[in-house]
DNA sequence: TACTTAATTAAGTACAAATATAAATACTTA
DNA sequence: TAAGTATTTATATTTGTACTTAATTAAGTA
């Protein structure tokens, strides 16, 4: 099968998008992200290894565990897409700085 | 066809990510927008048939003509979904604050 | 060594997506 | 009204995606 290495592509899928946010709360190993959902583990492991391909996840071995990472530094490249047209669906500037002032506060407090 | 109505679906496709880049800078009829591209009219019919029923394009019927304009609030779902994982990829909040003035500016001054 | 657990690889199926060609619709113009 | 232009709809084909079950590899454990 030949897979679309293309972060677009990745989170394209919900399965993925939810696998994303599952691990970039804490590293989590392989059969832990597929109890989470109805499909197979097999399922599970061809979109992990999408992800993986993308460079969206890595994975530590840990015993005969694989242990699930975030690394969503390629996320970059959509939120610069994103960015050249912020002007258009942004209606409140003002809202993404109180985020921001949100987030920087969230960061010196440790998390 | 039964086709997924999802934006991120939506903007997984290079084709479909140009075209609303054509349209975005400025309305576009089909032809011109299929022009650009080496597939056919009719294919690129279908991508714009897609970004319709996603809310990323409307279609303004002019004689025999359908001019393509951007209407790219929806990707604001993108955005807010990215946004939460910021502070895993940006590696300088200071430059997003950076960014974020500029567009104040740019926008205070008319564009 | 045999058994269990974690995960992948392999093979196959069903359906969705991207495209093509052909025909139809709708509007404009000679 | 016939011909031309803009675009969609219909139909078919090819490729890709998401998934399944079965078998395999690898690492612990009794």
């Amino acid at each position: 099968m030949i897979i679309r290495r293309d972060v677009f592509q990745a989170i394209a899928d919900p399965t993925r998008r939810q696998i994303i946010n599952m691990v970039a709360n804490q590293p989590l190993n392989v059969n832990t992200i597929a109890d989470s959902f109805d499909v197979s583990r097999q399922a599970i492991s061809l979109h992990i290894k999408i992800l993986i391909e993308c460079e969206l996840l890595k994975i530590k071995k840990q015993g005969r565990e694989r242990i699930c990472e975030a690394q969503l530094d390629q996320l970059n490249e959509v939120s610069v897409w994103i960015d050249q047209y912020r002007q258009h669906f942004e209606q409140k500037l003002d809202n993404l700085e109180t985020y921001l002032d949100k987030l920087k506060k969230e960061r010196q407090h440790g998390k």
